[in-house]
RNA sequence: GCCGGGAUGGCGGAAUUGGUAGACGCCUGGGACUUAAAAUCCCAUGUCCUUUAUGGGCGUGUCGGUUCGAGUCCGACUCCCGGCACCA
């Protein structure tokens, strides 16, 4: 097979192209089976940690087919995206060009490793026939409140010249060339997630076939922090909760501890807020304030330095008192000056807070810093009356102290009445607060969806009506970045008129955030050619949630929650009837070279390629999914790919074997205990695979089947047991292929047709079944202990009695030795273990 | 700092609910076949000790605990990987 192996793997390549293998029935959504892959940015070509992604795909699919079911398996191209045009501007080739080649070159290659897909219904994100319905989905998103534009401080990364979502700034840098995000002020367009963050959250919980792990990423992300807005009054005025922040009366503050309101000496508020800045601007307010100027000087300060929230935690907090001015505590009526510092955010609570020193660890070292006292109000519940430590704040709960009416209450209680008191005074409300903002979704760059919206100096911003679908990304433009969008310099797509009053407007120049495209398309591979739908609703309904989704684990956060967002505003709006996309998720590990995450950029890929010509495709996928479980990250390493070569040989050597001498003469010339050892090898083997494959226990599932290779191989090694006669054993070499089939497509399809002469595709062939009887010899091997310890193995009748066991383990030569002394306990497992206690 | 995950031979890893630690494979060493090599097959392969056996001690990051019995459960710690991070 070695030389014609390329052939071979050809030719059953052509053979599932012909048979329609992977295409399927959606009319039949009985025994529906929608296995879905993270569809992949169009790059130059797949390297070994792409191939695992899709040989794990491939092989579960090919065993859901196997089960009977009526397996869906698309397959597309997440095409828009910087890289695409990066590369466009260094190499000077159009995007469109270099995606399309791009994509060729990697059918090539899934085609090469025997990944089958549903291939009629491919799509492509960065066609007309598609991102005619991303505009579509938007203008949905508009029409119902969800889509907004606001001028708002957004990061902006300066080598990409386009502004990015929160959740592509990784610590304070930009995710993709890890630039030094600056902060500008633009008007942006927005999807309001928020709104749905609650409920993000809380279905979260009906995702029980999700890892653990990403579910806590997501809860995170969404941040929910329940909590109390408290309010405090501005020297003696009254406040209320009530009244608006602008108010200079009062400021309100958010926090999650109103136990250790006793406890605050200071109040602290951001430089951006709205009581600091009218203060500065309204003339009678600002001759109040003593340090008018310093504040003003400090502000400016700190504004030039740049606020990022992610980039200058290590920095020291600092501040600048406003002198002349008070609040009170409400609590103590407690006169406490107010601080204006760095550390506190504007875009998260009420842009002010509530300073505890003695129980919050910035707080206590402003304090320290600026010499402001620290009073604890909280100690432990089992050492009570501790005195704060001079180097930490005490952070967790406890019992309250120096709290006048609430001392001795616990945290849990103290909070509970604290706030209650003081909302009958109408100084508090309870309050929950999220981490997550909403979706900004605008770039400056000219690769993506447009934004379809048109911009009038009469009717204003608007939307493109949906007849008027798609709005064509024209292909004549410079699309070298510089800091607005390139679609501007073109007149011709900029120029349009007004759908409303017909007068000479402009269209939108910005475009969509790739992510967009990526939260819906699992919808429209049902019905990819579809010109009047963007999808089909009543195929969706029955073919979703996706069965099985496998990808990356660097996308739980963005593109899960993205999707789930879209689909949750989906059903909403009665265009889909599931809340959630994906009933399963499977994130697979990533693949390591040197200690790196295999990318180009590292220059530490490794390419399948030379592998596959060298060995094999099947023995390349193979060496895959047996070096580690799928889930986890691997380094790689080329060397073990001989031995999986090495394995198909064997098997194939068998089926040479039990094809010329034929299989019953081979049994004939064996004992009949033979037969039923590897009988019962065969039936286990059936048995731990299929629990393993529902499992993605891959890498022990290749090494049960090279297990029951090597027993139908070689010659028994155990005898001795009763001799009546057994039926004939199921032939091996055909458990074996059916078992190997989804992991070695090529190889056992080979073998099913031509070596065991079957007609059909091994694939049409239901997955083996075992049978219980024969899984279990009527004797067990029990391992015996003396004091824990292992000291012998004895061969017993299966569920022997106790006492008959005990008399065996008495008799047992190897155990004299050691059983010395008078038996203590004597503990059986039936059928595994005795350990006898002396 | 907080939240996850992990640590098992020379290497990748196995051990599903506490019951033979190291399956399966790679590497390495030895042997068979061969004029020779490749391929193939067979044997060995955690570690130490001895009286060389159907022998024994030790051994799953560290320390301690629970149990007849712990890689697995509990408590404390070390290191590695990932996520989040002035979020009040």
């Amino acid at each position: 097979m070695t030389e014609d192996r390329r052939q071979i793997e050809k030719h059953w390549q052509d053979y599932w192209d012909k048979i329609k293998l992977f295409e399927p029935d959606l009319k039949n959504y009985r025994h529906k089976y929608y296995c879905l892959m993270m569809f992949p940015y169009p790059s130059a070509a797949l390297h070994i940690g792409h191939m695992r992604n899709y040989i794990l795909g491939d092989t579960l699919a090919r065993y859901k087919m196997m089960q009977g079911f009526n397996l869906f398996t698309p397959m597309g191209w997440d095409a828009f995206g910087l890289p695409a045009e990066n590369a466009a501007i260094k190499d000077n080739i159009h995007p469109t060009k270099s995606t399309a080649k791009n994509i060729a070159t990697m059918k090539k290659q899934l085609r090469q490793w025997g990944v089958g897909y549903a291939w009629s219904k491919e799509i492509n994100s960065c066609s007309p026939e598609y991102y005619k319905w991303t505009q579509w989905l938007f203008l949905q998103l508009y029409k119902k409140g969800f889509a907004y534009r606001k001028k708002a401080k957004v990061n902006f990364c300066p080598s990409c010249q386009t502004v990015l979502a929160n959740e592509q700034v990784i610590e304070g840098k930009c995710e993709r060339c890890e630039a030094n995000i600056e902060q500008k002020d633009l008007e942006q367009w927005f999807l309001k997630t928020t709104a749905y963050a609650q409920r993000l959250l809380e279905d979260l919980d009906t995702l029980t076939k999700w890892p653990e792990k990403v579910k806590i990423m997501q809860r995170n992300w969404i941040g929910r922090s329940e909590g109390d807005e408290v309010a405090f009054a501005v020297n003696s005025q009254q406040p209320t909760v009530n009244s608006s922040n602008q108010n200079p009366k009062f400021i309100k503050v958010f926090t999650t501890r109103p136990d250790t309101l006793f406890g605050c000496t200071y109040l602290a508020i951001s430089i951006e807020h709205p009581f600091v800045t009218s203060l500065l601007k309204i003339k009678n307010q600002k001759s109040k304030i003593k340090n008018a100027e310093e504040i003003e000087k400090y502000i400016k300060e700190i504004k030039k330095q740049g606020i990022s929230t992610r980039d200058n935690i290590a920095k020291e907090k600092t501040g600048v008192e406003i002198k002349g001015i008070k609040v009170i505590n409400p609590v103590n009526n407690q006169e406490i000056p107010i601080w204006v510092v760095d550390y506190v955010l504007m875009e998260y609570g009420s842009g002010a807070i509530m300073a505890v020193p003695a129980h919050d660890q910035r707080d206590f070292e402003f304090a320290q810093k600026y010499n402001l006292p620290i009073k604890q109000v909280i100690t432990s519940p089992s050492a009570k009356r501790q005195a704060p430590s001079a180097k930490r704040a005490y952070e967790s709960e406890g019992v309250l102290i120096n709290s006048g009416k609430y001392n001795d209450l616990n945290s849990q209680e103290a909070k509970e009445k604290i706030t209650a008191d003081l909302k009958k005074k109408g100084l508090a409300q309870k309050r929950v607060l999220y981490r997550l903002r909403d979706w900004l979704i605008s770039r400056q760059r000219y690769w993506g969806t447009p934004i379809p919206i048109i911009h009038c100096p009469k009717c204003g911003t608007g939307p493109v009506p949906e007849k008027d679908l798609p709005v064509v990304l024209p292909q004549d433009v410079d699309f070298k970045p510089g800091g607005e969008s390139p679609l501007k310099k073109n007149r011709n797509f900029i120029q349009t008129t007004c759908p409303k009053c017909g007068s000479s407007a402009q269209r939108e120049a910005d475009t969509m955030d790739t992510f967009i495209d990526s939260s819906w398309y699992y919808l429209r591979y049902l019905s990819p050619r579809d010109k009047k739908n963007a999808f089909d609703s009543s195929l969706v309904n029955r073919w979703l949630p996706v069965d099985q989704y496998i990808g990356g684990v660097e996308h739980a956060i963005m593109h899960l929650l993205y999707a789930r967002f879209i689909s949750k505003f989906l059903y909403d709006h009665k265009l889909i009837n599931f809340k959630e996309p994906f009933a399963s998720l499977f994130t697979q590990g990533m693949v390591i070279k040197d200690g790196l995450k295999m990318s180009k950029s590292k220059g530490n890929v490794v390419y399948p390629d030379t592998l596959i010509e060298k060995y094999g495709a099947d023995a390349v996928r193979l060496y895959i999914l047996f070096i580690a479980p799928p889930d986890k990250d691997v380094e790689w390493n080329s060397k073990g790919v001989e031995g999986m070569k090495k394995f198909l040989k064997r098997v194939e050597k068998l089926g040479y074997r039990l094809s010329v001498i034929g299989y019953r003469a081979q049994t004939a010339n064996r004992k009949p205990q033979t037969d039923r050892e590897l009988q019962r090898k065969i039936h286990q083997t059936i048995k731990k695979v299929s629990e393993d494959m529902e499992r993605f226990h891959f890498n022990t599932v290749i090494s049960s089947i090279m297990e029951l290779v090597n027993s139908a191989t070689r010659p028994p090694s155990r005898a001795g047991e009763a001799d009546n006669p057994q039926p004939a054993t199921r032939n091996p070499l055909e458990v074996i292929i059916l078992l190997l089939s989804p992991f070695a497509p090529h190889f056992c399809e080979e073998i099913w047709q031509n070596v065991l002469k079957n007609k059909g595709s091994v694939f049409k062939h239901p997955w083996p079944r075992y049978n219980s009887q024969f899984i279990q010899g009527e004797k067990a091997l029990i391992i015996v202990q003396v004091n824990g310890k292992l000291r012998a193995k004895i061969e017993a009748e299966r569920d022997i009695p106790e006492k008959e066991l005990k008399e065996l383990v008495l008799k047992e030569e190897q155990l004299k030795k050691w059983l010395t002394k008078p038996i203590k306990r004597f503990i059986v497992v039936p059928n595994q273990v005795v350990n006898v206690v002396m």
